[in-house]
DNA sequence: TAGGACGGTAAA
DNA sequence: TTACCGTCCTAA
């Protein structure tokens, strides 16, 4: 008898077996329909010794599997990858699995129509209508309606025919396909060096084979045409290339570029499809038919039928970081997915992570360095603006030298950019009679004011609400002030001081679609924009050659908090801001405003040394054994009952096993004590880099129990510390 | 006694 | 996760 352990999309479920009806040819990788209780349930057939289950069902209580579907098979390295996420991240395999299978209605097939041709069959009854119709029709196939209208005869003679076997009914396709794009559309002149590291990764392609690379080039040296090389030289070998972005508003500018060098776009992929681009894009991949792929983190679990590539741009991004769900970090699994699957990985970052720079270190990752900025373009030159010799006014966040260099800047008739990591108006509404602050009521945070939208909202839970007339606790009216700055009011300053500059506001609030990203760009390049002002979504992938000032508004925003990777976020995200000006054949000119001018992070920035700054943090860091050196685990346990949590944590970390080089700290509220009405609590755990810290935790949280409100969320290698 | 809320458990 | 079952409670 023939059974199959079966992986189904049941997170809760291990694998369960199942037997095989006959007739039906299953192997590993199968993707079937198998029943659980009263219902169906998709799922792929795994190898049995690779999932082991609790205990042997008997042949005798196996159900048959219902159909199995008409798609490739999730190949090996896929299947390996899941194993390995899954267990890396403690998370159900189940779970993984789901990413990879993303679509639901993508398995269920594409859109069909049904056309009709001859089958060259001569009819019994053959009259002259029906001899006509055939006559005519010859080798065409249509509906029924178009081969009637070809023949010239009603509808009712083919139909007779098809009931007479002599015209039979075909299914097909009615999606367009993906056009192929050319890698010899229009290959673009490169520099000396571009061509050098363009010349690694081709060759790294063809040869085929794992080979982790670094491309490390500063901002504006044409880090994308080089790996644009290696994605040529994909398509070349007859083999799909994937690009991993940090954010869908990215995706815009790519896919103008990547068109322009090959011709067609890309297969998009990001959490924002409708249903049916989605289907269409999983089933186009799976077939081997998409044969270049852009998409958000969540495309690096997709089946692709000949993977020759993998692309990780903007490396450094945290966002590539997944919170909720299997808390995974795309760039680390991109490069356990070039391993399974033998092909290359290029991370491509002008501010590479430490861990990233790293592996270069110790000769894991080879490393292509572009040191000059493409075009003739120089690096902008990088200026304090001590705060606290040169203040803004009372109520306002801009330093007067910030202020005439934007004049000078518009009046030139160039852009400028300034830079708040801050959405809204204001981060905080007080009563400025009773002191009462306004906070989320489902999470430890204020509710930040909108003005665009009028509202208060919570950026944690996304609780709303109208902004308020009085205080609702001493009833004063008039009373209500906002503190401190966000992108908002910043913009308001700006147009209170240049009235004629047109001013844009770029955040999540206002470019959620690509199609947003894209109408900014289009205004940006057409010159409608004199003076931007963004979050982090400006920070990268954007190239502007008419923007030459930067002006960052707080630079000492991210290094509070105490976390372990703030200096470097913040060189970071400077660096990238900073590397927005002077992309053209203008100068660029980037001034950061600071209380600490002399703080380690903002001297490398205006020093230019990356090199010593990044020295000083990877040596702290290796002394501390923080990662790359050692490696973290959080624990967070929540409820909505907060003695629940905080007992069930207690329980946690009493049980903690004695394990030398694993320490345990806490439990301790969680940085965000209470997020979405769920009280937390964290348990941080810290290991040497030899212990197999998932092995332990998991028999460690396998032998404790918590009652059913209580959600434990363990976050392997977590990025939010705060 | 019907019906609903809750908790426990099986699903192969 | 979902479905189902038994228990306990309340309303009628």
């Amino acid at each position: 008898m023939s059974r199959a352990r079966v992986l189904l999309l049941n997170a809760a479920l291990g694998p369960l077996d199942y037997r095989v009806p006959h007739g039906m040819a299953v192997e590993p990788g199968s993707i079937v329909l198998a029943p659980l209780g009263p219902r169906q349930l998709a799922g792929v057939v795994w190898e049995a010794e690779r999932m082991p289950s609790d205990a042997e069902v008997g042949d005798n209580r196996l159900r048959n599997l219902a159909a199995a579907y008409d798609l490739p098979p999730v190949a090996a390295p896929l299947r390996r990858l899941i194993e390995w996420t899954a267990d890396y991240y403690l998370s159900p395999p189940a779970a993984v699995l789901r990413m990879a299978l993303a679509s639901a209605s993508a398995l269920d097939g594409g859109r069909t129509a049904i056309e009709y041709r001859a089958t060259g069959h001569v009819p019994e009854r053959l009259t002259a209508q029906r001899g006509q119709a055939l006559e005519r029709i010859g080798e065409r196939q249509g509906l029924v309606r178009e081969l009637a209208q070809i023949a010239d005869v009603s509808d009712g003679v083919i139909r007779g025919l098809v009931k007479a076997g002599a015209i039979e009914a075909v299914e097909v396709s009615i999606d367009d396909p993906f056009p192929a794009p050319n890698p010899d559309h229009a290959p673009p002149a490169l520099s000396a060096s571009q061509a050098d590291a363009a010349g690694t990764i081709v060759a790294a392609v063809r040869d085929g084979g794992f080979a982790p690379m670094l491309l490390d080039g500063v901002t504006g040296s044409g880090k994308t045409e080089v790996y644009f090389e290696g994605i040529a030289a994909a398509l070349r070998e007859g083999r799909q290339a994937l690009v991993l972005l940090p954010e869908i508003a990215l995706t815009e500018p790519f896919l103008k570029r990547f068109e322009a060098r090959f011709g067609h776009l890309p297969v998009a992929w990001h959490s924002d499809l409708r249903s049916t681009q989605r289907r269409r894009a999983w089933r186009a991949i799976a077939s081997g038919e998409a044969k270049v792929v852009v998409g958000a983190r969540s495309a690096l679990f997709l089946p692709y039928a000949h993977l020759g590539l993998i692309v990780v741009d903007e490396a450094h991004e945290t966002s590539f970081k997944q919170e909720d769900g299997v808390p995974y970090h795309a760039r680390d699994v991109a490069v356990m997915r070039g391993q399974f699957e033998e092909v290359p990985v290029v991370l491509a970052s002008a501010t590479p992570a430490i861990e990233t720079r790293q592996m270069v270190e110790i000769g894991k990752y080879r490393e292509l360095k572009l040191e000059q900025r493409h075009g003739g373009a120089t690096m902008p030159a990088i200026e304090t603006v001590d705060l606290t010799r040169d203040p803004p006014p009372r109520g306002r966040w801009l330093a007067p030298s910030v202020v005439s260099a934007m004049r000078e800047t518009v009046e030139r008739g160039e852009q400028a950019l300034l830079f708040l990591n801050r959405r809204g108006y204001a981060p905080l509404t007080l009563c400025r009679t009773c002191g009462h602050r306004f906070r989320c009521p489902n999470c430890t945070a204020w509710m930040v004011e909108h003005r665009l939208t009028a509202r208060l909202a919570c950026h944690h839970c996304g609780h709303v609400m109208p902004p308020p007339a009085e205080c609702p606790e001493c009833h004063e009216p008039d009373a209500l002030v906002a503190c401190g700055p966000g992108v908002e009011r910043i913009a308001d300053e700006v147009a209170a001081l240049l009235p004629d500059a047109r001013v844009a506001i770029v955040t999540s609030d206002t470019i959620w679609s690509p199609a947003k990203a894209a109408e900014f760009v289009g205004r940006m390049e057409a010159g409608e924009i004199d003076v931007v002002v963004g979050t982090q979504l400006v920070t990268k992938g954007y190239h502007f050659p008419n923007l030459t000032l930067v002006g960052v508004v707080d630079a000492d925003l991210g290094l509070q908090g105490g976390d372990l990777r703030a200096a470097e976020r913040s060189f970071q995200q400077i660096a990238q801001v900073a590397g927005r000006a002077g992309r053209g054949s203008k100068p660029g000119r980037v001034l950061v405003q600071t209380r600490e001018p002399m703080a380690p992070v903002i001297q490398a920035l205006v020093s230019g040394d990356a090199e010593n700054f990044y020295h000083a943090e990877t040596e702290s860091r290796r002394e501390a054994l923080a990662p790359p050196f050692g490696r973290y685990a959080a624990i967070v346990v929540s409820s909505e009952d907060q003695a629940e949590a905080t007992t069930a944590a207690k329980a946690i970390g009493l049980a903690a096993p004695q394990v030398e080089g694993m320490t345990v700290f806490g439990p301790a509220p969680a940085p965000l004590a209470m997020l979405r009405g769920r009280h937390r609590q964290r348990l941080l755990v810290h290991a040497r880099r030899a212990l197999d810290v998932q092995a332990v935790m998991r028999g460690w949280l396998g032998e404790v129990e918590w009652p059913r409100g209580v959600r434990v969320a363990v976050d392997v290698d977590p990025y939010s510390f705060l």
